[in-house]
DNA sequence: GTTTATTTGACAATTATTTCACATTTGCTA
DNA sequence: TAGCAAATGTGAAATAATTGTCAAATAAAC
């Protein structure tokens, strides 16, 4: 498996062929062929087959993939194959919402704190865990070997935060907040935007234009 | 203004531009040059002229671009000019939280119903609107002429909902469910997709190669 | 065991996107 | 009002991404 230069647009649909190999596990499909893949997912045979060999040969001609072993190794791309200790850094609606969110502790992205500045939220309780000030992060973050933390704060708290987040060793930022952090964020830092009002900005463009094709 | 096939790498671009001359407004800028901007975003100066250039030429050689009117041209384009009558289907945790969105609501999504499957939430308030039951959708869209329906059910109901929105009018889906709608929605209805999950992937990759790296 | 159908991996061709470079226009200063 | 500096808009060049094609390998059929 080899690492170097893979584009971003290939790693932008890796999570999507990870989703639908493992539809296929549960549907009991043990192989299936870039072509028939191709139709499932709209998009062309030979992409799949292009993204896939960035990582190596997974397939076997006259075969195809076998559903599980592909899975596997893109979870293994993905660094789905270990656990990844985050927290939440503000306990609004969405950050309790997340909170919430059973799904990802399957993909191994373990919720192990809940953070916020307001002192009025301390010690109440989200999925089992008791909201915590943000001054108690820097202990937490290195007992808990915390990794990943998710900014659902506003724009200037957001800011503030990074800082203390990062000097205190976190490796990753999964940033809610409407703002760009790149600037504040050391380079050895890795961000992942998500930009709701970003997202429906587009929708409404689609939306605006379809109308206007009429 | 013409829409004669704008690629889609320069809309995804676009809200961005737009959150980066809101916050030159409030910071009183009445003028900023591609180079300028280009600064402050971290793109090619080339790349906002090309950019903007694709919806007319809203700068002035020697001068640049006036903030405010580039602001709201942008708002025009993306359909931000005008009100979108929206639901959210699905009263979870994720789609309460999003319901008490308020910044939604100044960029002209207005939150007009709030719809769950679950007998348990019926007429429970949420923002000052009452949960209602899916059986009330198809009046309800005509009666406030809903646009878009936001989408945060498990991934079978979402599916089923998809061709009752439909069904009744709903012209745009912004889908928070872990599944693609393309293939049952009409294809004058637009989707735009927010997985979550996908997104904490790339996350976890780039974390992950960030590592091997040292 | 041989033949036929299937399917990958690799590479070439095509298409899309980004960057470069500069003529042209405008604002500003003296 | 002339001259200089600044900055757009645009066509061309460079780069990146996607799609098409086919030899080689394998599975399945007979």
């Amino acid at each position: 498996m080899e690492d170097k230069d893979i584009s971003r647009a290939v790693i932008k649909r890796l999570p999507r062929y990870y989703r639908y190999l493992g539809e296929l596990i549960e549907d009991g499909v043990e192989r299936i062929s870039s072509n028939e893949l191709s139709n499932r997912m709209k998009v062309t045979a030979s992409q799949i087959r292009q993204d896939l060999n960035n990582f190596g040969g997974f397939g076997q001609q006259g075969y195809g993939y076998n559903v599980k072993y592909l899975h596997s190794e893109i979870a293994k791309i993905l660094g789905l194959d270990r656990t990844h200790p985050m927290i939440i850094i503000g306990a609004g609606n969405l950050g309790q919402a997340l909170a919430n969110y059973t799904q990802f502790e399957k993909q191994g992205f373990k919720l192990v704190g809940i953070f916020d500045v307001n002192p009025i939220l301390k010690g109440v309780s989200v999925r089992g865990l008791e909201i915590q000030m943000v001054d108690e992060l820097p202990e937490f973050i290195k007992k808990y070997q915390v990794e990943i933390a998710t900014l659902t704060l506003p724009k200037s708290k957001a800011l503030e935060m990074v800082k203390v987040l990062t000097d205190n060793g976190i490796k990753a930022i999964w940033n809610f907040a409407h703002t760009d952090l790149n600037l504040s964020a050391p380079s050895d830092v890795v961000v992942e935007n998500v930009h709701l009002s970003e997202s429906l900005m587009r929708l409404s463009y689609n939306l605006t234009r379809r109308e206007k094709e009429e």
